[in-house]
DNA sequence: TGGTTAATTATCTAGATGGTTAAATAAAGC
DNA sequence: GCTTTATTTAACCATCTAGATAATTAACCA
């Protein structure tokens, strides 16, 4: 990565299907790295590099039991990036709301040209 | 990217500050690629290259007026995103909850003590 | 002690990314 | 037509990434 912020660390990191298939995974509860790896085609390594990753990024906290590694989900990057989202939520509520009067005023019109039309 | 799926491509395209910040200034109305660039130190061509990659996510859309290349903030991938961050949230609002419930507990313990202390 | 299981580290490779400067395209204005 | 302004394309470079295999660490089990 190139802009190592925490937002942008927290993106980087979910910008990968394989990482979010992971916390997918972890949102159902704690789980090994075996058990983690064990849906994907890739390598173990692969996946311990995914988890890295994700530990940077504040996505997953390790615990340690005995050779196991369990990783469990942390939501506060998240809550992170919906704040950042919150921004443009306006926006997009805004639009809609400008395309739903949009399409009333057709509806009107349109109702006005049923009428002179009968 | 390597996981080239909508959803990946979106958070791949925010996971850069310097296009968050083109967003950012997107959302508060149309802007040339003249304009856009001129907060940064970098190149013309380093810009041209971040609005491929949002214009590529669907995160802008570009007009085109004379030799003018105006962008425009597009909310959809932003949307979606969203819809994503959605099945997480449920998550970070029980574990609030249960945070909660337990500082309930601990507030109601506390109470006791000072009672038992009078 | 030696073997098995869980996970990580080391080393390597191919391809993507973010930046650069120089050159090209496109339209406007004289 | 020639110049200026806006933007993109080309070619290049350094660094990062996702993957691989082989070797290592760590803990349990008998």
């Amino acid at each position: 990565m190139h802009g190592s912020d925490p937002l942008s660390e927290t993106l980087a990191a979910l910008a990968d299907p394989t990482r979010r298939a992971i916390l997918a995974r972890l949102s159902k509860g704690e789980a090994t790295v075996n058990e983690l790896a064990e849906p994907f085609d890739i390598s173990l390594p692969a996946i311990s590099k995914h988890l890295k990753v994700l530990e940077r990024a504040g996505l997953i906290s390790r615990g340690r039991t005995a050779q196991w590694r369990p990783c469990r989900l942390e939501t506060e990057p998240l809550r992170t990036l919906d704040g950042w989202l919150a921004e443009y939520r306006t926006i997009w509520e805004q639009r809609f709301d400008r395309l739903q009067t949009y399409l009333d005023h057709l509806q009107n019109d349109e109702e006005k040209t049923d009428d002179n039309a009968d």
